[in-house]
Formats: structure tokens, C-alpha cells, sequence
DNA sequence: GAGTGGTCTAGACCACATC
DNA sequence: ATGTGGTCTAGACCACTCA
């Protein structure tokens, strides 16, 4: 059998050393691109031609690396308009682990409660990859509906990276924080990893909620990830474990 | 321009009526094959190159309706031998949302307190999609780690498909249901739709669980499907809210 | 109308599994 | 050796968005 004369070049379809597809070599260069801030959130990336042609490669596998990053929610795609860098979690909102009555889809109005900045413990450090004396952003933040104390978080930013959440007046400050993480840091949440546990709140805990001392409690414990794959916030959210109620979809 | 003259036809790229694209109409028709059993579960479906022939369509294009399927969970595909029709949840573990201590990872033994048929409650026999006098099995199973009782279920089926487990000695059960539902009954779990509270349990549910009357426990509510998008399992399941723990990942 | 992503074709070669 | 899915090419046309 012959073999067609492919031009310019006949290229194998993996990378003979690594057994990485060419692919996957282009959604790690772009994703590079996405990391070092070359193609910023919210900006539009190259055409898939323009692409196609930067890298020598076919239309078809720039589309199926431009599918990873979709998947991976990095990238978004609207037809006629372009491929646009993820602008990452919106809110990510803790109420969808609970169900408070007649407060469906609603923004709960957030108070700060405290703001300091403290030395994170080694556990902490550990985990947000920082090294000691580990000065962190932290905030004691109560999440109310239509008046009532219903979610209250502990939560801890490292510095100096939020270091302009840390003088912000505390009345200009938004309901949602990831969108404040986005317009006052530059810093994109890309993922959450949430811990549920049971728990009962201390009795300074419980009076922020009204509740009373001992009364169950929901715990989540989350890590929110920036596109780099860096932990770059640490939360503990309680809230009435009555109210709570999650819906999770196996297949 | 002058247009190509392709043969054997130009076809355009969505069905002009429907505007419903063409690999969209495949995963369509393929889905109905296994639906209808055609195609049974764990079997494996022709060749792309064998689809692509019959259905007068290129190769990408077999594969686009492909990964349809695959994403759905309702076919596999494994390189060199081809691609298979799913089993189905295997175990869709209950306690994926539980964390028992020295017990990670194993599968929970299972004891049948209770098999009655019934008659399914006016809102029941809605979900399961079947008309009064709704007949359905019943049952009641405790599942334990290590000797210790940790999750007690309700769970409901529809007669008469699951006729086979009304009489199959309670000897001869398994300790995973769902791999006993295709193994007696032909019915495979495509997919289950979890919705978690927190709850006390009545003094008998307390009682066979081990715990103190009213001790919070957390209340999974299960509804299972089949490929073909039927309910065809009503479940609850109850467990110590303290060993309750569950991880939840957003992006 | 120009530019974007979405769909589709008709091939080719590569890597893997099985006999 | 044969057959499978996985990767890749170099085109074409379609549907959508926006200036």
C-alpha cells in the first residue's frame, strides 16, 4: 500500500516521547495563556482560523482542544460572536445547600461582622501554599433574608494578594464577594470544593443566627481555586441544619 | 464562487424543518435503540464505520452522536474494542454521603427487614408513572458495617417488573440492589436523583439504627430512572446526621 | 457583508486489543 | 493480521452576530 504525500508535513498523531496528543499539547499552551493573564477573564481569544494557523495545526483539533478548556469551564463559546475566557464563579452561593421559606433565587443581603488580618495557622498555610508568617485577609461575615440572619461564615483571604479588600470602606462592599474578588483584586474563582458536616454551633455562633445554643447546624468547609489550580480562599459557612436541604444527581 | 459538486449529495447541516442537527437525530435514533433493547446493556454496538454506512453519514459525524451518548452515561467506549452499552449505577452508594470510621470503601452488609407488596399513595404511584391500584414491593433493609447498623431504608418498586425479588428467597440477596435489579428483573439504573434533609427519626427507625429516640439523623430521598427515563425506584434512607459527610465540587 | 463558531465530509494514519 | 476506537487533515457549507 502507498502512503499519500501529505504537505507541508506528515506529522505523527502523538508526541512520539510523551504520548501526549497534540490536542491536549494545545489546551496546555492555552490554558498557560489563561494562567499568566495573557488572555485575561472576560476577553476574547483568537478565532479558531487564527489559531488553526499560529500553531500549523487543522481546524478540527484546535476545536477539540478548545473543547477540553469548555469543559474544564475556562472557556466559553458563542456561536457568531467568538471564545471568550471564563469570567469563573459568579456566586457559587451556599443557599443551594439550604432552602429558607419564601426565599427562592434571592441574593441574600451580606454584613461584615469583623475584618482583620491574622497569621493563618500551619494547617491553613499549608493549604492555601503560603509560606509562614502567613498574613491573611480574614472576615466574619453574617448572610441575611428579607431581615433574618440566616448563614454566617468565617472566612480567610491571604495577603497580599486581597490586600485591597482590606482597606475597601465596609459599606462599599457587594452582596456577592467573587465579583469583588474579580474587580478589586484581579483574582478569578474558577472552582469550589465544599465539605458538608453536622455539627452544633458555639454559643457566640448560635446568637449571630438566633438560635439557640446547641441547636443543629449544617457545616460547610470550602476551597475556592483560582484557573492556576492555587487555593486562594478558605470558608466555613454554619447555618440551620432544618433548613437544610441539598439535591445531588448520580449517573 | 462556484459551489462543489459533492456526491453522492449535498446535504445540508440541520434537517431545514426541525433545525435539529444531524448527529443530534443519530444519538436520537440510537438512544431509542437501546430504550427499546435493540441494543441491550453490555453489549456491544457496531463499529462507527458499520454506523456511518448504515445511516449515510461520515464518520465525525457518527462520533459527534457518539459522544452525545457517552456524556449521557448511556454508552462506553474503550479503544481497540469498541464501544459498549453501559450497565447501568452499579451501586450509587448511599454512603458516598456518610463517613463511618474505620470503614472506608467497603460495601455495607444488608439485611431485608421487610417485603410486603403494597399500595402505592396517589403522589407515589404519580412518580412512578403507573395507574391505581398501583401495586408495588416494599422494603425495609438495614445496611451495617462491621455488625453495627448504620443506614436503614424504605424502599418502593413497581409490580409487576420487579415480580422476580417478590419471590426470590431473602437468602439468596446481594449486598448491592441495583446489580439485582438487571441480574432478576432486566431493569438497569441510568440514573438517580438524591435529595438530602435533615430529620429525626420515629422510635422505631431509632431503635434499629442503635440511636437515642429524636438523635438527628440526615434523610436522603431517592428517585431512580432508567435509560429510557422512567421512575422506577422510590427510596429513603435514613443515617446518623454526626457521620454525615459529603463533598460537593462547583465550577 | 464580514467574521465567528457549528456542522459535515472523505479521506489518512496511529495506538490498542484480540485472535 | 485484523478490527476497533483515537487523532488529524483540508477542505466545504450553515447559522448566528454585529457593524
Amino acid at each position: 500500500m502507498k502512503t499519500v504525500d501529505r504537505s507541508p508535513a506528515a506529522l505523527p498523531a502523538r508526541e512520539p516521547e510523551t504520548g501526549v496528543s497534540r490536542y491536549a499539547l494545545l489546551a496546555r499552551e492555552m490554558r498557560q495563556r489563561v494562567v499568566k493573564g495573557l488572555w485575561p477573564a472576560g476577553s476574547a481569544i483568537p478565532a479558531e482560523s487564527e489559531l488553526a494557523q499560529e500553531f500549523g495545526v487543522a481546524l478540527g483539533t484546535v476545536r477539540q482542544a478548545l473543547a477540553l478548556l469548555v469543559a474544564e469551564g475556562m472557556l466559553e463559546r458563542v456561536q457568531g460572536r467568538g471564545t471568550f475566557v471564563s469570567q469563573g464563579l459568579s456566586g457559587a452561593s451556599m443557599l443551594r445547600f439550604f432552602r429558607f421559606r419564601d426565599a427562592t433565587g434571592e441574593v441574600p443581603q451580606s454584613t461584615i461582622l469583623e475584618r482583620r488580618s491574622v497569621n493563618a495557622t500551619a494547617e491553613q498555610a499549608g493549604l492555601l501554599g503560603i509560606a509562614p508568617p502567613a498574613r491573611c485577609l480574614r472576615l466574619k461575615r453574617l448572610r441575611s433574608l428579607q431581615g433574618s440572619p440566616v448563614l454566617l461564615e468565617d472566612i480567610l483571604l491571604p495577603l497580599p494578594d486581597f490586600e485591597p479588600l482590606q482597606r475597601l470602606p465596609l459599606k462599599s462592599w457587594d452582596d456577592l464577594l467573587y465579583p469583588m474578588f474579580w474587580k478589586h483584586c484581579g483574582i478569578t474563582v474558577a472552582r469550589a470544593q465544599d465539605e458538608l458536616t453536622f455539627g452544633a454551633p458555639d454559643a457566640a455562633q448560635a446568637a449571630a443566627l438566633g438560635l439557640q445554643p446547641r441547636h443543629p447546624c449544617i457545616r460547610v468547609e470550602r476551597r475556592a481555586y483560582d484557573f492556576a489550580g492555587r487555593c486562594i480562599e478558605l470558608r466555613t459557612t454554619l447555618g440551620d441544619a432544618h433548613a437544610f436541604h441539598y439535591s445531588a444527581e448520580t449517573r
